[in-house]
RNA sequence: GCCGGCGUGGCGGAACUGGCAGACGCACAGGACUUAAAAUCCUGCGGCCCUUAAAGCCGUACCGGUUCGAUUCCGGUCGCCGGCACCA
């Protein structure tokens, strides 16, 4: 019996040597494969198990593509402006330049625990000056492209945070960092044309080799739909109100119009007897957050005492405000088709105002409508569209609109330009001087990076205005066109902007003069495979490919999408599926871990506790099973490593299947099984090797080369220990099969009766269907009782006799 | 409300294009080794019926359908999770 396994030793041996020879260069020859992870933000509370499972996914997966003999781009980074890193700093009373150096060293330590094959060289942290110049710059490059504008608008502030925050930050109403109740604020702020992408960004998602459960997310959050523009004109005067709506075909049955509160002609068209009212509704609807609005689920509204002509049959139609109809989506105002909408019969309801039925399932009128139609059908009370598939209406109630100059077809989206300025310390300075004569003027390219200053308070003011307002000698400068006195921009850039390109850095790290050279872009991007947490399928995924975008439409890389292939693994919760977070106490650190069972049996858990792609509750005791199993393969390798017993037929047929299943399972993803796969082959090479009085070495290097990826450690050892000099990982190719050898002279088969199992039979393969039937039948001897109505031999399958 | 996904032993989970449900592991029980314990090794482990065994019956959330055969396909119900949420 061998000594037993030492995982402290041959880790700390391993992680030696791979230091001073890296496993993994490129020689200029092989084909590039670049494996990315989501760069973690350096948290103050590092490393959870839940943390490990990504990176090992990902480890696994590079060094496998490794072995497959690619020469690997597999980097490491820090997303280290922000509100968390900032959030934390303030906590803890220091200065976030300082905690987050801590943090990142600190975390950087527990990363290098896991063992994985990063190239260190190629690190990149948002908050160094030598990266964000290129945050600034793409900022720049925007601007001078029209698609960074300043925009004073109500957007989302997060009281809590004391910032404003984009959309796609907003869930339910609430911050998406810390949870508290978003208000609105009426604030000037930079904003990112992202809706210039939006058709780009949607049908360019039909590229992807994503789940499409994140391509939805981000097809519904862009949210396209067909429809038409149509002009209502205001009774008795010389003004037209423009509706978005995607159903024309029920254009007939309008019988009122909404706007929104915030719509520009609102006030204006409150009659006299009105005005009262009218204001008193807008400004009311001003107050409104949005928490408020979404609960509210009554409907308001009131009626401006003015009517607009429906443009088809000439009927005068009340004009009404109401705050269910939305300012900044379509056109701010709706026609409303009480009859075929829910809300609109809703409101009409309330509000006493006539529904008028324009669409029937049956071509006839229904008396006493009791709730809204929305489904198509045939067309009634629409003049020369009687009769009409209500389909059809849809495409040419626009064409006639538009003949008439009164309307036409168009498209909408939901996703709306980006707000992406912050009142806070912590990210990037927006490089942008206000000059009272020239306007907004960008900080020369060649004077960038604009440095964030040091300040001595960094807290958030909750004014609206940043902290770096507060810092006169930097605020005031000169107008970089005309060298007038001017004033910087104070608000600094979303965690996200840095995020959202700092995968092209990773490659050319250290040019200054490029974001990245054109040369290495093409070459080693896009990414080949992303892995991390479904929590960003619509924030930094869809800023990454609206950047990605922009780079390529000015030429700085050569392609328009960042991930070619992208996969996101599920959490680690604590006991009962709780997420694991310090102040549940049910926080689970690696650290422990690996110094009890070694980096190798932790390595194999996280990928062992479940599929990969799905939550999975850390269960403490399940990584004695693995290390079990590592134990095992270790004396099976060290009891076996000088056996001089020759390949048998038998060991042969195992090793081919062993490969197979292996690769198979790891190249469809199936790591949890991929590690079953090893505790079975392992079980049936030690009952071999007892049999045979030892394994021959083909089988026993095949089973430490599949191995590898997973326990790098341990392999590396057994693999020396099998008398090699170089690495498991260099000249070492991944073991193939041969389909003809796994082939099995018998088989066993069940031989059921009506569909239920009797019997199990042996089966030489090729056997035929009589003879098979006849051994099927002999098997179940008396068991089989009545008429054979039929029989079914599927071969190496099954046997069924269906009787009567 | 709308749109996705999921539901299998005490537990985590397995089952390729419909073909022996419960692989592998955890926990548990019994045994071997030991003065003893730990570690290790061996055996058992869905439920019912039964002294035991064999055989049988039931069983993949629930009800029904297609099929020689359904965890897998179809229709409906319930439950859990996720996304969107007055987008006209």
């Amino acid at each position: 019996m061998a000594i037993p396994y030492n995982h402290k030793e041959i880790e700390k041996k391993w992680t030696k040597k791979w230091e001073e020879s890296p496993v993994n260069v490129d020689d200029g020859k092989k084909p590039k494969y670049y494996c990315l992870d989501m760069f973690p933000y350096p948290s103050g509370n590092g490393l959870h198990v839940g943390h490990w499972r990504g990176y090992v996914i990902s480890d696994v997966w590079s060094r496998y593509k490794m072995m497959k003999g690619y020469y690997l781009i597999h980097p490491m980074g820090w997303d280290a402006f922000g509100l968390p890193a900032e959030n934390y700093a303030i906590k803890m009373g220091e200065h976030p330049a300082k905690s987050t150096e801590d943090n990142v060293n600190r975390i950087r330590e527990q990363i290098r625990q896991i063992a994985a094959v990063y190239d260190w060289d190629m690190e990149v942290n948002t908050t160094d000056p030598a990266f964000y110049k290129w945050t600034q710059w793409i900022f720049v490059k925007m601007f001078k492209a029209g698609l960074a504008y300043e925009k004073e608008m109500p957007i989302n502030w997060c009281p809590s945070c004391k910032t404003g925050l984009a959309n796609e930050e907003v869930v339910n109403g609430s911050c998406e960092r810390c949870g508290a109740p978003v208000t609105k604020k009426n604030l000037k702020q930079w904003m990112l044309k992202i809706t210039a992408y939006a058709e780009r960004l949607l049908s360019d998602l039909d590229k992807l080799d994503w789940p499409e459960k994140v391509k939805k997310m981000q097809t519904d959050w862009i949210g396209k739909s067909y429809g038409a523009e149509i002009d209502f004109k205001v009774d008795g005067k010389d003004e037209a109100i423009k509706v978005y709506t995607t159903r024309p075909d029920t254009l007939y049955g309008a019988t009122f119009m909404v706007l929104a509160p915030e719509h520009a002609m609102a006030a204006g068209l409150a009659s006299a007897e009105q005005k009262q009212a009218v204001d008193d509704y807008i400004y009311q609807a001003s107050m409104k957050s949005n928490v408020d609005r979404l609960q509210d689920k009554e409907k308001t509204g009131v009626f401006t005492g003015s009517y607009a002509v429906n443009p088809v049959n000439g009927k005068k139609v009340p004009i009404w405000l109401s705050d269910y109809v939305l300012a900044d989506y379509g056109t701010g105002a709706i026609m409303c088709v009480p009859a075929h909408d829910e809300r609109d019969f809703e409101f009409a309801t309330k509000f006493k105002i006539p529904i008028v039925q324009v669409i029937s399932p049956d071509g006839k009128e229904n008396p006493d409508l009791k709730e809204a139609y929305v489904n198509p059908g045939i067309m009634i009370n629409s003049d020369e569209f009687n009769g009409m598939p209500s389909e059809e209406a849809k495409a040419k109630v626009p064409d006639i609109m538009e003949k008439r100059g009164l309307g036409k077809k168009t498209v909408q989206y939901k996703l709306r330009d980006w707000v992406f300025s912050r009142q806070r310390y912590w990210g990037e300075p927006i490089p942008i001087v206000h000059c009272s004569h020239c306007g907004c003027v960008p900080v020369p390219e060649e004077e960038l990076p604009l440095l964030l200053p040091d300040v001595k308070s960094y807290q958030p003011t909750g004014t609206g205005e940043s902290p770096l307002a507060a810092i006169d000698e930097w605020v005031n400068t000169t107008c970089p066109a005309c060298g007038r006195p001017a004033k910087r921009e104070t608000n600094t850039m979303p965690q996200w902007a840095g995020s959202s390109w700092y995968f092209l850095r990773y490659v050319d790290n250290k040019n200054d003069r490029e974001l990245v050279s054109k040369e290495r872009a093409d070459k080693y991007l896009p990414v080949d495979m992303y892995i991390g947490g479904v929590e960003h399928a619509v924030l930094h995924l869809l800023y990454s490919r609206f950047y990605t975008k922009f780079l390529y439409d000015i030429g700085a890389v050569g392609f328009d999408e960042p991930f070619t292939k992208l996969f996101n693994q599920g959490m680690i919760t604590g006991k009962n599926g709780i997420k694991m977070s310090k102040s549940k106490g049910n926080v689970v650190s690696p650290d422990d871990l690996v110094r009890d069972y070694g980096c190798d049996s932790l390595r194999m858990y996280e990928l062992f506790v479940g599929p990969p792609e799905l939550d999975s509750e850390w269960d403490e005791r399940g990584i004695e099973g693995v290390n079990r199993f590592l134990n095992r393969f270790w004396s099976l390798v060290m009891d076996n490593k000088d056996s001089d017993a020759a390949p048998t037929k038998e060991t042969e047929k195992l090793r081919h299947k062993m490969i197979c299943d292996i690769t198979t399972r790891l190249e469809s993803f199936s790591l949890n099984t991929v590690v079953s796969g090893f505790m079975e082959y392992n079980n049936k090479m030690l009952e071999l090797a007892r049999k045979n009085g030892g394994m021959d070495k083909e089988t026993l290097e095949a089973a430490v080369t599949l191995l590898a990826p997973f326990a790098p450690h341990i392999c590396e050892e057994l693999w020396s220990e099998l008398g090699h000099e170089t690495s498991v990982f260099v000249d070492n190719a991944w073991p193939e099969y041969d389909k003809a050898k796994m082939a099995d002279d018998e088989k066993e088969i069940a031989v059921q009766v009506n569909g239920k199992t009797r019997c199990v039979v042996t089966l030489p393969v090729g056997i035929d269907k009589e003879a098979a039937l006849a051994k099927g039948k002999e098997a179940l001897g008396d068991r089989l009782a009545g008429t054979v109505v039929k029989e079914i031999y599927v071969p190496g399958r099954i046997i069924n006799i269906v009787v009567k």
